[in-house]
DNA sequence: AGGATACTTACCCATATGGCTAACCTTGAT
DNA sequence: ATCAAGGTTAGCCATATGGGTAAGTATCCT
């Protein structure tokens, strides 16, 4: 399993996200999964490699024909750091409330500063 | 909200997703966020920076010290982007496990294939 | 007023990333 | 044997990214 940082920035290409997405419906040939994406081909095949670097998906090559397939288990890392993060902060919620609120009256012009 | 693209990516660096993690414990200041980190100040504020141009933070500056805390939200985006897939690939997981077992007997050098 | 604090801006640099084309290698079909 | 199909490799290019330094601005403290 990869670590974080090369999931999250394999999911960060809107092309390897659909890619994954196309995978959910079950496991597909590079030229398959070529076709939605208006590129050359080498190029997309990079994107694959980011993807299956990071294990996010599998491939085997049969004949001339590499089949991919998604590895849901490195997805779920993502997932899990989200969720976790998620709940810490959930118990945090009210310290955030009270940041905002505590600014707010006193801070008009807000906007201008960001 | 920024798109899924950007808040992938902003997640996809260690310092950035440290950043997150600090948060949860509560709002902090720029140099409360920054001392844990071994890099210059303006590098260190370059990563705020993309954490907030996705709003995976809010910053709000009052006297000389900018404060910085969660937008729970935003991650939530992601979450549920992965979670979405997830139950998309789980229904499909026979599938998959089809095309792994079909391969599997035929085809036992394939680790030099990969 | 003067100095320290907390950023902020401007600019530089090396590497990574996403895109391309051209040419090559297997495998399957005729 | 030859040709088409499906990748794959090699190499080029522009821009983005993550890192740095130097100098500037705005507040706060004394």
């Amino acid at each position: 399993m990869a670590n974080l940082d090369s999931i999250f920035h394999a999911l960060s290409d809107c092309t390897r996200r659909a890619v994954v997405q196309q995978l959910t419906g079950g496991p597909a040939s590079v030229k398959t999964l070529a076709e939605p994406h208006a590129m050359a081909l080498p190029t997309f095949l990079k994107h694959l490699q980011v993807l299956e670097a990071c294990d996010l998906i599998v491939t085997r090559k049969t004949g001339r024909v590499r089949t991919c397939a998604l590895q849901p288990e490195t997805a779920q890392a993502a997932e899990h750091w989200l969720s976790t993060q998620r709940g810490l902060w959930e118990r945090r919620l009210d310290r955030l409330d009270s940041f905002l609120t505590a600014q707010t009256p006193k801070d008009p012009d807000d906007a201008a500063q960001s």
